[in-house]
RNA sequence: GGCGCGAUGGCAGAAUGGCUAUGUAGGGGACUGCAAAUCCCCGUAUUCCGGUUCGAUUCCGGAUCGUGCCUCCA
């Protein structure tokens, strides 16, 4: 498979360091906040591609972090009144069920930060050792001069850095590019006790000391999104590579483009965001996960409630479609179609993947036969896909609206009334259910509904 | 100011040095009591200006517009 990185801006053919064991990190949440849906593209665009490795090897380490220490953490526990153990945890919680119901697996290993603080610690000792970092004034920070070819992910020389810099040195660096690694904390905040005095770990520490303990000094894939490259994944690299005698952190760089709303950046800061919770109120997970997809991963996605309800229709004519062949077999020998495998094999090509099911879809309903919709589901299921009942996916499900008896109810109804050729009362009684949100299939023997 | 990315039909969105995706919307037809679903058929596109080439939407240069990063960020 080829698989663009970002370090040679190339698409290259994966070749794992040890195909027995393929190792993959993706950065993960900062435990703060519900997950919004900028959070969730990195999530479901990288568990993709763990679904496709673990296809074609035969064991994939997947590491996705979890930091539980960060200053906004304190910040909103300051706000809230709350402990922070209270906040990460009901906020990990909620990051586990929001991505499960995106279709999203679980990665093999969820390191948090705070269980990593001695493995920080010991990283920090070897680069004070070896020159590469200096402690003052309770601060430890990296130092990017001592790093000749500290910029190549980002491909920024150090001067730029300091030319463009948009914030004031702080003045115990030595260096204006320099970066924290750990910074005191006061008697009020959150701390561990180290050599430097009581204090936290910086932004970039923890990936470094979490990536080594879990995948060792260097592993073959390292993801994140496109904001991470500077300076997270550049400093990341630095720590790691001036810590292991230069030995690379990742052989492979990935990452996925940025969600827009109105052609603006989703985020926080902005103030423009979906969280995931509100858009799973409105539409199933696997919606929001086939328009998370529906454009290639480093491509700018532009996101909007339309869109969702776009996807939500797809879904609707590929569940329908499974739904009028209830009656044929699914033959799980039957293998995912080449051309559809030759799609994602090429730098995750998912709507190249979806034109293929499309035409499955279509094929389905020309021709339904076994092998067709073995092919069909294969796919799908691959990446996430057409894995729930297809009856139970057409009646979905709402709060509020009809009860199934009473729609059934007007189903006979509307059953007796075209016996009795009333046709009248027969579309009064759909046009009942229309509006309210139930459209009516009439089969040869029965009526088939679903919720739009 | 520095570094980068992008511009494809009404909309979304792939691909490609010659054949033109896919979806959706739109038009026509089949089927249906009428619908829905499905099937068949049909329009509409490569921002602009140069260059390379037999041939460029694709490669190169420039312009315009949009957008991201430059120590909060997925």
């Amino acid at each position: 498979m080829q698989l663009y990185n970002t370090l040679t801006r190339e698409k290259e053919i994966f070749a794992p360091m040890d195909a027995r064991n393929v190792r993959m990190y993706v950065c993960g949440p900062t435990v703060y906040d519900f997950a919004h849906l900028g959070n969730a593209r990195p999530v479901v665009v990288f568990d993709t591609l763990y679904r496709l490795l673990k296809l074609h090897y035969p064991k994939v380490t997947y590491v996705r972090n979890i930091t539980d220490v960060d200053d906004k953490i304190m910040a909103k526990a300051k706000e809230s009144g709350e402990a922070i153990d209270t906040i990460t945890t009901r906020t990990t919680k909620a990051y586990h069920d929001d991505m499960a119901s995106l279709l999203a697996l679980p990665p093999d290993i969820e390191p948090r930060a705070t269980a990593h603080i001695p493995h920080m610690l010991a990283l920090i000792a070897k680069l004070i050792e070896k020159g590469h970092a200096y402690a003052v004034d309770g601060h430890v920070l990296f130092n990017v001069p001592s790093m000749p070819n500290y910029g190549e992910l980002s491909r920024r020389s150090r001067d730029e850095l300091i030319a463009g810099a948009r914030v004031e040195v702080a003045p115990y660096k030595k260096d204006a590019a320099d970066f924290v690694l750990w910074k005191p904390s006061t008697a009020d905040q959150v701390g561990w006790d180290s050599p430097y005095g009581r204090g936290r770990p910086g932004w970039h520490i923890e990936c470094s000391a979490m990536a080594k303990e879990h995948l060792g000094e260097t592993f073959d894939i390292h993801g994140g999104g496109l904001d991470l490259i500077f300076p997270h994944h550049e400093n990341e690299i630095a720590q790691s590579r001036c810590a292991h005698d230069d030995a690379p952190l990742a052989k492979l760089w990935m990452h996925n483009g940025f969600l827009t709303i109105n052609n603006d950046k989703m985020s926080k800061s902005l103030g423009n965001f979906f969280t995931v919770r509100d858009l799973l109120a409105i539409a199933p997970g696997e919606a929001l996960r086939l328009a998370l997809l529906s454009a290639h991963y480093r491509q700018p996605l532009d996101f909007s409630e339309e869109a969702l309800k776009k996807a939500k229709q797809t879904l609707d004519g590929w569940y329908g479609a499974l739904r009028n062949t209830k009656d044929i077999a699914f033959d799980a020998n039957v293998a995912v179609p080449e051309n559809f495998m030759a799609a994602l094999d090429d730098d995750l090509n998912t709507p190249q993947a979806f034109a293929i099911i499309h035409d499955l879809v279509s094929q389905l309903n020309k021709t339904p036969d076994t092998k067709t919709k073995s092919a069909l589901l294969s796919a799908a299921n691959l990446i996430g896909f057409l894995t729930q009942d297809a009856e139970s996916w057409m009646r979905g499900s709402s709060s509020d609206g009809l009860s199934e008896e009473q729609i059934l109810a007007l189903i006979t109804a509307r059953k007796d009334a075209k016996a009795a050729k009333n046709f009248a009362e027969a579309d009064r009684i759909r046009k009942e259910l229309l509006d309210a949100g139930i459209v009516l299939e009439d089969k040869a023997n029965d009526t088939l509904w679903r919720r739009v």
